[in-house]
Parts: structure tokens; sequence; C-alpha cells
DNA sequence: TATGAATGAGGGTTCATTCAT
DNA sequence: CATGAATGAACCCTCATTCAT
């Protein structure tokens, strides 16, 4: 293969982007190695470098694009809502449903959960979610729809829950649930 | 230094064992290396091999015998109890305070998700989880204390409850709840 | 940037020479890199190779474009001149003084002594420098002015004296001696 | 080739140190490269690594000791040495003869040099060096042996010879002069 | 059992050079 | 003339694994 030269650089780094998320997702950080991603590419090694600072940069921004990609759909889904049922109810059938239909995206991110960097990256971004919820909450209870009780105890769950989600999906596709399964036991609990 | 000779090959098995788990859980499995867990376990690399066929085998035999501690005292918490809400209480109790005090056994685990091997040993422990959470659940509504509902999926729920707790200790150890606040959603869930 | 255009090619090309020239002199042959040459020369990397076969051609351009300046100082400098003191005066002034002004252009050819290319022009060079101190020696010895000697042995060693100087200039700037006292060993010796 | 494994690290390092010298003194230092210098001490890249941090440490180590090998050498000429003209009698015979049998010593401490690396302790090395003549040349105007001068101006001019002299050395073997001539016209200049 | 020197494939990265535009 | 994206060989270095002792 000659000089594919097709002149455009954000052509080929889209491409590079789509292509080192998928080896990433399959062979993890580690695993994963540069002259594959660029063969994958259709590129040579060198061209990568082009793009990428190193293997760790291209990391670093797929992983960066998933979250911005997130929060997006996430403040997408919740503006305009007003009703804290409904808010946890978009809030868990989003996260439920980009699960099922991202597993990709996710597998970048969580592949590696104690992942040397990128960790303050991710942390905040969980941090920030565990907020949204844990607002959803307080105005529940504010607004008498939800029971008394610890907003931010009771969000730090309800994020596990869906972390845990998260990683079923990673790990094991048979572990998935319904989202309105999910909603009902979260709102009802178990109890008669 | 020439031959250590412990009193026998298993001593310095488990003097391995020990080490390489410390090592796995800081380093994950990728970064981890054969030669800084011999030399911490006070052998040499050599002497490795003579204990595990290879990296693999040492980090599954670690693995396994991580799982089966859990499994133990899982099995040790269950045994007599014939109610319902005590024996859901139990497990979950047990889980996060296991997880609390666990964070090595659990990182071992859990560093690399998707991790390529060990991975059928992890599902088939994850799917026996699964399978108790769901028995509880479906004894409780034969019984009548808990609401009908399909326990098999209220079991994954419950299930991917307990895994994002467990990988909340791995990344970010402020996410912690107390045992009784999860119960307590769980149980009674949101609403009034 | 599209085409700078200027006046005309002959103006790039004197460009890249003199930004060449301080890259080289800085980082050495195998350190400079091309990138970094047509960058600094407002060039692109392309637009180096219209002007130059390759890296080794434009080295070998940069060496004897200086190598062909010093000697036409000398030239200059000892045309004219018919006193052996004077002579010798003159070439060591002259040797000093550039070397002290022109470090750039002695790191060009001095970064690395047993550079592999090139070797035969600075062998050439060389020679020619020692045959002119050898020539002023022996003019010297014939007019009586200079105590009888081998001259071709006695101009090795002002050469090396020189060369040795120039070396000094490259390594630490304050090895650095005046033109008169250096004269003035040569002419009289230590002894009393 | 299966492991040699002669079981003496020591017998190792020094064939590596050896054949290491040889190649960087051929190649020089960023032509040189691991590869060749391991098969060359018939090793594996890795077994390089085994004895050196890297390829700097390699070239660092090689250096200091040739350095000190001089330096030793020096020491042991000078002691017992008290009348300034055999001192710089020994000085000058031993450092020329020293560059006609060690060329390779030699060629490794210059192939390059603004090297980037290693600077420091060269610095220190020709500093002493330069301390040295500075000395005897200090000790013989004292004694009335040398002509009123300023040794330390003097000094360099010598130091700048026996430098040049050893560049010589390095890039053509036909620049050398004898001993003898040099250290006459030292002691007695051209002058009649 | 135990050692640790030795192996060598393979990883990340650089850079002189080319060529379609 | 000029561009700069693309190439790919080659570099330094790591590390799981082996084996003579």
């Amino acid at each position: 293969m000659v000089h594919m030269n097709n002149r455009s650089g954000t052509e080929t780094k889209k491409r590079i982007l789509q292509v080192a998320a998928e080896v990433f997702a399959e062979y993890g950080y580690a695993e994963a190695n540069m002259r594959l991603i660029s063969r994958s590419a259709g590129i040579s090694v060198g061209g990568l470098y082009l793009y990428f600072k190193d293997k760790e940069d291209l990391y670093l921004t797929l992983m960066n694009e998933s979250l911005d990609y997130i929060n997006q759909k996430t403040r997408d889904a919740l503006k305009d809502t007003h009703d804290p049922i409904e808010a946890i109810t978009s809030l868990i059938t989003l996260s439920v449903n980009y699960a099922k239909t991202n597993r990709e995206r996710i597998l970048l991110q969580g592949r590696e959960l104690g992942f040397s960097f990128g960790l303050e990256v991710k942390k905040k971004f969980f941090k920030e979610r565990r907020r949204l919820i844990e607002e959803i909450i307080r105005d529940g209870v504010a607004k008498g729809v939800f029971r008394s009780c610890d907003p931010a105890e009771k969000a730090k769950i309800i994020f596990s829950l869906l972390r845990g989600f998260v990683v079923s999906i990673i790990i094991d596709d048979e572990a998935l649930f319904a989202a309105e399964e999910c909603l009902d036991l979260i709102l009802n609990g178990l109890l008669k």
C-alpha cells in the first residue's frame, strides 16, 4: 500500500478514533497495540502519531469523547423535567438503554477500572452523576413524592446500581434487566 | 542467597500467593511482572515456575481462592436462616462489609473486568450468586413477605447493585454507603 | 500557508542553509531532524527535498560552504605577507579569532568528529592547512628566522594546537586563550 | 543459540564493555545500536539490559572507566617527579603515547564532542588536566627553569595542543607527531 | 528444590523520505 | 515550486519464560 493521502486529516483522525475504540474495547488498554490499531485503521504506524501524541493520548481522547457524549445525552433527557418520578425514570431508562446499545463505549471506560491515567476525569464524571441523582431525590423528598430519607446516601446506592449494571454488560450480556423492573424496585422496594 | 529451605514447598507457595495478591491488586495483571513478584516473595524467578505453570496460572489460582473464600463466607452466613428478610439482610450486609474490608481481594478480580482468561470461572461465580439472591426473593414472595414480582429479574437488579458497590470501592472509596441504607431502599423503595 | 513565492528559489535555499546550520550546530547531525529544519525555515518538509537530495546532502553543502569560507579568509590574510613571523602570526590570530566568533560554523564541522560522511572533504581541508603551516615554517627556516627543524613535524604540532583550540571552544568556552600568548609560546618556548 | 549461562555475570559484563567500546568507537553513540552491540558480544538484547540500565548507562560506564584509566596513568607517571622539565616531558610523552596506542578509548570520548550527557564528567576531567599542566609550569617558573609567564594561560595552550593531538588521531592517523618534536617546540619555541 | 543469567519476540515511538494534490 | 499526510524500517527497551548449574 502506498500513500493514501486522502488529504483530509480530519477524516483520517475520525477513522482512527473509531477503530481504536473497537480495539481498546476488545483488548483493553494494555493488550491493545498500536500496530494493530494502525492496521485496522488502514494506516501506517507512523500515521497514528500524526494525530495522537502517544497511545495514552489516543485512549484519553476516546474516553473524554465518550464521557462528554453521555453527559450531553443526560442533559438533554433531563431538561424540562420537573417531576421527580419522571426525572428518575428518565435517568434510569437512559442509563440502561445507553448501556445496552453502546457496549463498546462502556468497555472503553470500564475495561480497566483501576486504570492509572484518566482516573481523575472519570472520577469527576462519576461525581457529577451522583450529584445529579442526589438532586432528583432531594427534590422528590421536598415535594413529598419520595419518602423522607438521606438523599446523598440513597443517591450513592442508585449510582452503584447503575454502575453495576454497566459492569454486567461488560462481563456477561445476560445479566441485563429491563429498565422498568429496575424502576419498580427503586420506587416501591421489595416489601409488601 | 542459596536454598531457603522452608519447611515445605507448601509454605513457599503460600507466601508467593500472598505476595502475588498484593502485587496484582496494586498493579493489575498486565502491569504486574514476575520479577517483582519473585523478589517480593523472596524467591528467584525460576522458583515461581516451580509452583505455577505461568503467570496466568498464578493469577487464576489466586482468583479461584478468592472466589471460594467469598462463597464459603456466604454459605456460612445463610445457613440456618429461613426468614427472607433476614436472608437478604445477611447477604447485603455481608457483601458490603466484605467489600469494605477486602479491597485487595476485590481489586484482584475487578482490576481488569473484561479480562480474557478466568472469565468462565468468574461467570460461573456470578451466576451462582444471582441464583442465590433469586431464591431468597422467590422464597420471600412465596411466604408473602415480598411483593409479587419476577424474582429472576429483581435478583439481577440487586446483584448489579452489589456489583456496582464493589466497583465503587475500587475506583473511589468515598462512594460507599451503609448496608442499612441500601437495605432500606431495597426493601421499601423510594415512594411514600 | 500556500506558496511563499520568494523572489527565487535561491532565496529559499539560502534560508534553509542558514537555519540548518543553526539546527545542526545545536543538535548535532543525528539529533537534528528534517521536520525541525523545515519548520524553522518556514518551509514544508517536502520543500527541503526540492533543494537538497537528502539530509546528508544538506549537511555536506553546509560543511563545504563553511570550509570554503575559512580557506578564503586564510588566503586573504596571507597574501602579500612575506615575513614568516608575520605569516605565522596572521595564521594563528586568524584561526583563534575565527574560532571565537564562529562557534556555530565550527560546531557544524566538529560536533561529530569521526562522522562517517564528509570525512574526505574534511581531510583534504586539514591537509591543506597543515601544508600551509609547513610552508611558512620552511620559509622561516630558510630565511634564518626560525631554528633549524623538521618543518613537516612542527607543522603537525601547530596544526594540532589550533585544532585543539577549536575543540575547546566546542566543549568549554572558558578554555580559550589569547592569540598573543599562543604565539609567544610557539615562537619562544617555555625555557629560559 | 540457546542459553550460554556461563554463570559468571562479571565475565559477561566485561565482554559487553569490551565490545561496546569497539562499537561506540566505530559508529559513535547515535549510530551505534544495542542490537549490534548485543550480537557482537554474543549475547541477546535483553542480556545487555541485565548489566546496564540503558544505552546511556553503558556508554557512561565505558567513558568513566576510560577517564579513570588515564587519570591513574598520569598520577603514576608524575609521582616522584620534582623536575618541571621532566614533569612536562612525562605528561606530554604519556599523552602522546597513550593516544597512539589507545585510539579506541579516545574515540569513545571524543566521537561526539558536544554530546549531551556525560559532559559534566568530561569537563571535570579536562579541568583537572589543565590544572595539572598549570602547576608544572608554575613550579617551573618558580624554580627559574621556565621563562616568566602566565602559567594558567600557557597551560590552556598546551592543553589545547594535546587535545588537538587526540582529535587528530580520531580523524586522520597520519597527523601524528613524535613526542620529542612536540616537546622541543614547547620548550624552545620556533625562534632562533 | 532453587537459582538467576540468558533469551527473543514484541511493544511504543521516531524520522528520513515520498508523492498525490 | 510547494505542501504535508502518509509510509515503514529501525530504534530502544521490557518481560514471560527457560535451563544449565
